[in-house]
DNA sequence: CTTGCTCGCGTGTATTTATTCATAAAAAAG
DNA sequence: CTTTTTTATGAATAAATACACGCGAGCAAG
């Protein structure tokens, strides 16, 4: 069954360094599960996993982490949920809101005080975020979709 | 060539009904041209192609639609002549206007729904554009350049 | 000048991942 | 109890990515 599945997955994405989708095939072949790649695949992307590089070069899956404690004492609900959405190029992500809030999330962006987010210039329904990389970039517009979703 | 090549894959596109990257690749042989799917898959990306479907249910890849017209129309003389100066660095597009004109110019410039313009935010007499990439900023500001010269 | 570096780009190979196309089973309609 | 619609899946296929390598441009030291 699915979601039987799908909550193993995060329990051997937590527990081991799963490299590829065929590692976790053999995880869950042991569990019980057995299933083809293209399942696993879909599993991941519902369940949203991400490949991250770790310190030692080597790939792993990882579940995406709710820090709603930290960003959401805040940057709190109505915040999020003026936002439209969220999209990133290079080291410049890009926020668009309703019209008028920008620099209400924009101040509690800068509120946030995250290293990798260098500054940010709102206008009156888009915010650009400037990161000290792409890979900044990337990860603080998983933050906030994350944020979307769950709020 | 790299840009030959591109070039080559763009009028292949639009003439043939090319359902795959090997399609491509067996087209592209024909032309003289010898490369393998791993390039072909980064010179779509690069070349903006989609994949859409069509009538007969068959899918096929297709040049994203550049309406230079469009960005005359709706990017009127007023606005144009508004604009000091265009520069851009790495993706991002900086324009200089006369003091309090910025909002509309960029106001212009969100109406044309270009592509590969993410978003863009505007102060008194600055305005920052934020774009896919180094290669579209650049295209973008050449674009605005040719107006302003025209205009 | 030229030698030896380092960098970055473009590429191919091998691999990994995503998607398409059936199919089957479960759930919802009727 | 049918029929219809949705959901889950595997097999096959298509596409994207990691990794390594080669090549040429720039550049500092000799």
């Amino acid at each position: 069954m699915k979601s039987n599945r799908q909550k193993k997955i995060l329990e051997l994405v937590n527990r081991y360094h799963i490299e590829t989708q065929d590692d976790l095939i053999d995880r869950l072949m042991v569990e019980g599960f057995s299933v083809t790649q293209a399942t696993i695949s879909r599993d991941i992307r519902e369940l949203q996993l991400s490949k991250v590089l770790t310190s030692k070069g080597t790939h792993r899956y990882v579940a995406p982490k709710r820090e709603e404690s930290v960003i959401g004492m805040k940057f709190n609900a109505a915040l999020v949920e003026s936002i439209i959405s969220v999209e990133y190029a290079q080291n410049i992500v890009v926020i668009k809101t309703y019209p008028g809030l920008a620099n209400a999330v924009a101040g509690g962006i800068d509120a946030l005080t995250i290293a990798e987010v260098l500054g940010c210039v709102a206008g009156d329904d888009t915010i650009l975020v400037a990161t000290r990389n792409e890979s900044a970039a990337k990860n603080f517009s998983e933050r906030i979709r994350t944020l979307m979703r769950a709020g």
